[in-house]
DNA sequence: CATGAATGAGAATTCATTCAT
DNA sequence: CATGAATGAATTCTCATTCAT
């Protein structure tokens, strides 16, 4: 079946937008967002300057729409389709799952979090529209095994943001090599401490 | 007792230093350090723009301080007197401790914790300077209770940077009123749950 | 026969720099470097300032640039077709071509001369760009003339700086209007003068 | 005899004014005028920047007081008392003077001279305090000669300029080691040079 | 749609000068 | 008179954005 030409053109152009999008990813990993300038994502997403805005209203436009795609990658890499019933390979399984994703785009995200700290409506679409669905599941998971007793009495939302904040913060070291200490962890070593520290806390059972 | 001139002028000085980093910090939290200009810095201080190069050579120089002036801050706050025995009252006294920092000087931070992600210099700065000698204490503390057998074998170094990300985002999901549903959590449920979290885990304990 | 687009476009481009440094040029002779601003100059020169930095890395790259046409200039105005054989009349023809030089772009000359005294890269440039492959042909006739006998030994290095200083000396009190005697001396006078002094001395003949 | 105390006081006054004067003339010959900032004047005569303001009204004034002592030195140098007869010995002890007055006091002058290309009055104060009395006596003395019949006729304004501006020349050239041709050159080898070129120019006599 | 020259509104920083102490 | 902190106008240079080709 042939595409219309119309389809085909949109194609083409939905292609160019990522061409751009992603190159100025780049270019704002390395440099962040404010000393990157139009001029250098052009040449990198191998465009002149007049084309980026043909794609992108403003600078700032490139930003949103980055975090728009890891909304949509974060959402595809979401795993239920056979969730594990024990809760340990499912905090296991997930937290993989998170890294594996930080991993391929988190560090796309690095300038939109950067700008998080002082654009009020970034901040809101990234809470919003990126953490939430993503710990989403994982909040209605803590919750559903409280009901059934597993879990102890504890706010699944206080739970869930302080596993992404726990996880956040040692990727981010580890990513970025700030402490030497990280280098030999390997990261099923990362994820188990971090899982099992959830799971049973620090305390030894007293039984 | 007379002041030496020389003392009376220093202290002047570093008065006139301070003045203008704490207003310099609070433009930079309204409108982030990028889109802050020295004009609106020099106003917020009330002294001229050639004034904050007085004290400061560059503009960056001020965020320079302001972590400088948050590793001072942060120090004095550490609660060595006298530690609670109990770890449960010793995790939740720290946990105060740090909100209360939180509370008075972290908002100073946001804009050093912004410019982190695309300055690596400053990354770094703060992770050593900052971020390590808050933890230290606790890790140290944590490592003690591992070798008594009170806690569990666990890298006291994940376990610490884990407990600080789970407390940094739900502190800044709380602050920027991110999520109505922390509207109604009181300080003292915030740290309570945190605490319990990372001391018992999720699981109940199947004794 | 039609030109190529990059052809067209190179020589536009080349046309708006050169507009903006004669410009420029102009401005700097009426102000000095220091006093011209890179506003005024874009007004004069009818653009914006940015479109200056379009053409010229800095504001001291258009005096670099102005040296650099001068040499152009002057190189094409050596004489060496056929040189007159009669020394009197070689170096009354050099004056003259000296002084046309001078009339015509020696004016643009004079920030860069004025830069010179406190810019080490530039008086070298100067130096060897400029003023050496003026006075190298001169040099060389001096030289194979006292070699052949009909000049004195003397040193051809010394007497050619020194004729370019009791020209430029001349030149400049004369352009400047700064000696109400220099009114009524014709510029034929004023290289005939100084050429018949430097031929003869000013010494009779005690023959 | 007692001295009065205003006489002491002007004394310190003057001392404190030239003090200022010489070391701001260092850091001008070093940097440039333009470059040089009354902050490191200040630093470098050890005073404050005020009071510089004491004794001169502008930076600029700090130039025109330069040229002042350049006009007195140069004054003080010219030896009139008992001048050679024989004008090739004239000549000499004149250039020998020049010289000395200029390895003494004219680096001195190099930033006076670069503002004078942009700067109208100080080009005249120059011209007429400076150079016309300095060349003044040799013009007369010219003058003499040509009545006397031992010179040729030849306006003798042209000549002293021409002088000027061929020592000028030869001298900035050797002082600031523009050509490797110079270093083997000794200072009486150049004004010796030089001297006679005026004197008998470059043809051999043909008698 | 693509281009990239032109724009011009800022931005950070400098520095001669003033003036209260 | 000496000081040096404060000033703020002025300057160079940047860069997101536009628009004619």
């Amino acid at each position: 079946m042939l595409q219309s030409p119309t389809d085909f053109k949109e194609q083409m152009a939905e292609a160019r937008r990522m061409q751009i999008l992603m190159r100025a990813a780049q270019v704002f990993v390395e440099k962040g967002f404010h000393k990157s300038t139009t001029k250098e994502i052009a040449k990198a997403a191998g465009v002149s300057e007049g084309t980026i805005y043909n794609y992108f209203d403003t600078k700032r436009e490139l930003l949103v729409a980055l975090m728009d795609t890891a909304v949509t990658e974060s959402l595809k890499k979401i795993i239920l389709d056979n969730p594990p019933e024990n809760p340990r390979e499912l905090i296991a399984a997930i937290m993989r799952d998170r890294y594996q994703l930080a991993k391929e785009s988190g560090h796309l995200m690095a300038p939109v979090i950067a700008e998080v700290f002082s654009d009020v409506e970034l901040r809101e679409l990234l809470y919003q529209r990126v953490l939430t669905p993503i710990v989403g599941h994982l909040e209605q998971y803590v919750q559903t095994h409280i009901d059934s007793g597993e879990f102890r009495q504890i706010d699944p939302v206080i739970v869930t943001r302080a596993m992404m904040g726990a996880l956040v913060m040692n990727y981010a070291i580890k990513l970025t090599n700030l402490d030497p200490r990280y280098e030999d962890l390997s990261e099923e070593d990362l994820f188990e401490q971090v899982g099992s520290l959830f799971l049973d806390g620090l305390l030894v059972s007293e039984q």
